[in-house]
RNA sequence: CGCGGGGUAGAGCAGUUCGGUAGCUCGUCGGGCUCAUAACCCGGAGGUCGUAGGUUCAAAUCCUGCCCCCGCAACCA
């Protein structure tokens, strides 16, 4: 029955403050990924979850006056509940505050300590003595705390380094073995220019001047900073040295993870290596994403410029936002995010070509059949294009979800949706339909586009669960008349009653609504 | 010469891997239809595909130089 399992994860969000539409647009093209894995019957395991030590967030907690543990419970509630109404799927959700991911990583320190892939030596850094920070030479702003903006000295101080370079070779080697590991390419060539070939030095993978942090237990006043301790999550969430979970052998190694294009070095490099020092398989595939940015530059929180995808998901519908993060823009690339082309692209898309199809074809098998569409039907030439056309569209479509580009999919899906919006036209039902004669010719006509409309939003269930659901209900499909298996044509029986109801995606006033959000944000 | 991405109609984008009529959405102009969410369908106007060369029967696509924009440069998805 399954063909086998398929492992998928988003990178763990950093809960410093609350997650925007680029922390969305990550979640949900992972989510609409690991939904069209289930359909075509994988045994999928989706993880998501959040990496919630380190300094910024000792800091933030301090400024609102509470502990670390307290801030971030309460971000990560925040985090909980958008997931929810984005409707994501995750099987899983880890926090590396959760008891089992500590003890996970206490043991794998531990061991990479003990096999001399982890040493004690000596950090050399540019420190900020009132932020109390370490900074890299290349972070300083003219030479100064890229914080406070004060001076910074050299200082050091006595930390854990994982053996990096050791792996340098083998990573190299990695590359050439399998140049889709980090996708899309263009990563790969900067991997491989402004790290592999400079050449990978040694990582610190542990401070003494914060707290919060998991704890070194075999030496007090060290916490392991971030890269154990976030990377390992994608492994200490399946059980791998912890008791809380036992499906380690069953998920990894991982099929994918999907990562922002900021730390696909983290997930193309260091994970890699420390994987291999565990003696553990590799992930099958890192594929780093782009960036949503605003009109102007890259959103962020300092240029308070940050998308809330919560209002405008409550706004326009979870479906409608959830579709045009993945139509509009190409997974590999950045993308310009605005409200003007959210609004475009739900009205030109799903209401204009999507929902009046649905509306207009049950309209009809209910005005010209009373809801139940006869079987004697009568095919014709002007039928073959569309037929041809969605008789194709399943394979199209997997061949683009199975390499990531999920837009392609719905383009593709959206070109037979428009094919289908012309060949009404072309047929004319209204003018079959006054004559008695013809109602094969029409019952036809509208199976063919009931069929259309069924298999189309098979393949769209994936990036649109509940608006999908709802156009089987109207097109009288059953459930079992709406998988991955029967997304071909031909599927519908003898008889098929549709049942006309809401409008799935109403049409948006352009004008009304950008004004509306201005100042819903002047607010 | 640090690295990478990009420059295609008024706006936003696809196409560049494997050269072969320059395409989509929005906007705009005209027409059609009346099943439908004032939606749908057809047609028009609008582009020397950043720039200068090269290869070729043929270049948005391959090669070279140059100009401009953006990002990264050791934890912002």
């Amino acid at each position: 029955m399954s063909k086998g399992s398929f492992y998928i994860t988003t990178p763990i969000y950093y809960p410093s403050d609350k997650l925007h539409i680029g922390h969305t647009y990550c979640t949900v093209a992972t989510d609409a990924i690991a939904r069209y894995k289930r359909m075509q019957g994988f045994d999928v395991m989706f993880l998501t979850g959040t990496d919630e030590h380190g300094e910024k967030i000792e800091k933030k907690a301090a400024e609102a006056g509470i502990t670390p543990k307290e801030y971030v419970d309460r971000v990560v509630s925040g985090i909980l509940e958008l997931w929810k109404l984005m409707n994501i799927s995750n099987d899983r959700f880890v926090r590396t505050t959760d008891e089992y991911h500590v003890q996970s990583i206490q043991r794998i320190f531990k061991k990479l300590y003990e096999q001399g892939d982890i040493y004690k030596s000596v950090y050399k850094g540019k420190y900020c003595t009132p932020c109390e920070s370490f900074w890299t030479e290349s972070q300083l702003v003219n030479g100064n705390c890229p914080d406070c903006g004060r001076e910074c000295y050299d200082a050091e101080e006595e930390a854990y380094f994982f053996r990096l370079s050791a792996y340098a070779e083998r990573i190299a080697a990695l590359f050439e073995a399998q140049p889709d590991f980090l996708e899309p390419s263009s990563r790969m060539n900067e991997m491989i220019n402004n790290f592999l070939k400079p050449g990978l030095e040694d990582l610190c993978v542990s401070r003494t001047t914060f707290t919060w942090g998991i704890p070194v237990d075999f030496d007090p006043g060290h916490v392991v900073y971030v890269w154990v301790d976030a990377l390992s999550n994608y492994i200490s969430a399946l059980g791998y040295e912890n008791d809380r979970y036992d499906d380690f052998h069953r998920y990894w190694p991982a099929d994918v993870h999907i990562v922002g294009k900021e730390i696909t070095r983290f997930h193309s490099i260091i994970w890699p290596a420390m994987l291999m020092a565990l003696g553990l398989p590799l992930p099958k595939k890192v594929f780093g994403h782009g960036w949503l940015l605003l009109e102007g530059g890259k959103m962020s929180k300092s240029k308070g410029n940050v998308v809330d995808p919560v209002v405008l998901a409550e706004r326009y519908g979870v479906d409608a936002l959830r579709y045009f993060l993945m139509r509009e823009f190409p997974f590999g690339s950045d993308g310009t995010f605005s409200n003007e082309a959210l609004i475009s692209r739900i009205n030109s898309d799903l209401a204009n070509d999507l929902g009046n199809l649905v509306s207009r074809t049950t309209a009809m098998v209910d005005k010209y059949f009373g809801g139940t569409l006869p079987s004697p039907r009568e095919t014709d030439d002007a039928d073959l294009e569309l037929v041809g056309m969605a008789g194709q569209l399943r394979s199209v479509y997997e061949q683009a979800m199975d390499t990531y580009a999920p837009q392609t999919a719905l383009v593709e899906v959206l070109k037979v949706i428009s094919r289908a919006n012309k060949y009404i036209d072309e047929t004319a039902p209204w003018i079959l339909a006054r004559d008695e004669g013809k109602k094969a010719r029409l019952a036809a006509v509208l199976y063919n586009l009931l069929e259309t409309v069924r298999l189309c939003s098979v393949l769209l269930s994936p990036f649109m669960p509940d608006s999908c659901e709802k156009i089987r209900t109207q097109i009288g499909a059953l459930p079992e008349q709406f998988t991955w298996e029967t997304a071909g044509f031909g599927v519908f029986g003898e008889q098929i009653t549709v049942k006309k109801g809401d409008i799935i995606f109403p049409r948006i006033d352009l004008k009304k609504e950008l004004e509306a959000l201005a100042s819903a944000q002047e607010g």
